[in-house]
DNA sequence: CCGCTATTCAACCAAATGGTTGACTCACGC
DNA sequence: GCGTGAGTCAACCATTTGGTTGAATAGCGG
């Protein structure tokens, strides 16, 4: 079970409150992609956009392998999967139907100790 | 569709990446609560807490009905339903298994104009 | 070795955030 | 009408954020 209160949680938000995080993580769900391949969409210092990356680092969704002078960016899903298992719990205040996710999770919880 | 720029998600997640924020949309999810009732787990001042009250209003989380000199507070879950729906065009990523959100919000928005 | 490329680092800046306190508004009950 | 309780507002403060620029590090290709 994911600790509701984790507090990496802060930090999965945060990282998503971001537009240009959010496009970056959309990028790299096409796959792996470059520094300077997830900068160039948009009209901010590399330094900027650097730091958006190691932001969506130190949440933990994207992790990079230093290969040469080039750091290879690949997206880290778990942190969305605890961010969507902490939505999960409010899921079935908009609609029931959804409570199908909620047993879903629990279900991938008692299978895996 | 949830539009996936959509300014709101902004708000949304940076109201979900407090902690405070967090705990109180907990709160309501048992049922209403004033304003007062929501900031008495903290350890800080009512205006404090008023002003995480009002970052939650503003994500569209929680709407307010004054009663007299009470602020009766709900949680309003359309937010956390597109949230959900952003983080599901991720899931695929974690576990194939939860193809099957994405399938059952696809529905949704089939279902209704 | 040299120059170019990829990236980070450090210093700086403006704006936003999250907290405080004190004054204010307004409704309730005696 | 008066005191009290619920809540907001305004001013203030320290810290964080998101951006800049310029210099530094380090690998690649000639």
């Amino acid at each position: 079970m994911v600790e509701l209160n984790d507090p990496n949680l802060d930090a999965v938000f945060h990282a998503l409150s971001d537009p240009t995080r959010r496009e970056m993580l959309r990028a790299l769900s096409e796959g792996e992609r470059t520094v300077t391949e997830l900068a160039e969409p948009f009209s901010m210092s590399l330094a900027a956009a650097s730091k958006h990356v190691k932001a969506l680092e130190n949440a933990g969704l994207l992790c990079r392998e230093i290969r040469g002078r080039t750091h290879i960016c690949r997206l880290d899903p778990g942190p969305l999967a605890s961010a969507q298992q902490w939505l999960a719990v409010y899921a079935r205040f908009w609609t029931p139907r959804l409570d199908a996710l909620e047993r879903l999770l629990r279900e991938e919880d008692d299978a895996k100790p």
